[in-house]
DNA sequence: AGAAAGCTTGACGTTAACGTAAGTCACGAC
DNA sequence: GTCGTGACTTACGTTAACGTCAAGCTTTCT
């Protein structure tokens, strides 16, 4: 089982992601292959920092965010410290979510109601109306 | 009353942006003030399209897609036709949201959950973990 | 062996919506 | 007249997350 080892192309295919988006976030220092010579060869280890990657993701983490985030971890998540800010960064990006969704929930009943106005939805862009 | 006419500064306030946003606005051609000597001045028509352009900022729509759509009122909104262009592309705008906010509302569902597992948050950003 | 494939590094390009700095102009105040 | 103030134009800078060449090195197929 080189199970253990996997390509960029394996990679690329096992997380739908482009060689490129590996490169560069081993540039940010988000995951760092060994090497065969030149090539970059996975390992489980960066299979899982990339997961947590892509879940920070569609957490609206921003890269950067998560690098200190897997950095926090590395350096002792064991640590009670350590732990901690992680849960108030987590916190944190929550709370930002939920009020980014309330006022897209805002935006939303607000758009579809001048929709639901039928025609009158000219209203709403009617520059100098009245 | 020079109520109907507003020099940039008083923009600025009444609306909240910076006299850049206003200029940039105008080299995008979505408004368009009067000149006095080199100064702008700003009619109402102006301030309603301003206003119309903020608000569809918050639905989330593009600069150049609120210029069409402010376009396609000019050119005569009164016309069935360019009225259901709008209307359609206002319900795909409001499509699109929904789907944002879907995901949004599973990404917090997520991040919530792990949170809620108290110290266990820490599975989710345990890199190879098991 | 020669060519096609695949990997690598390096570096510039892209997009949106302005920010920011530099140098001019014009006008009321003194 | 000239100083301070505000407005103006021009143009480059910014941010994020890659995309898109370009050009060279290997490995692989035939």
């Amino acid at each position: 089982m080189d199970n253990d080892l996997m390509t960029i192309r394996e990679m690329c295919e096992a997380f739908d992601v482009t060689p490129r988006t590996l490169r560069f976030y081993e540039a940010k220092e988000l995951i760092s292959p060994i090497r065969d010579g030149q090539k970059r060869l996975y390992t489980r280890r960066d299979r899982g920092r990339l997961k947590l990657i892509l879940r920070g993701k569609r957490f609206g983490f921003a890269l950067e965010e998560m690098r200190q985030l897997l950095n926090l971890y590395d350096r002792g998540g064991a640590n009670e410290e350590q732990l901690k800010r992680t849960i108030v960064a987590a916190r944190e990006r929550l709370a930002q979510m939920e009020r980014q969704r309330d006022e897209l929930n805002e935006a939303i009943d607000e758009l579809r109601s001048q929709l639901e106005n039928g025609a009158e939805m000219l209203a709403a862009f009617r520059p100098a109306a009245e």
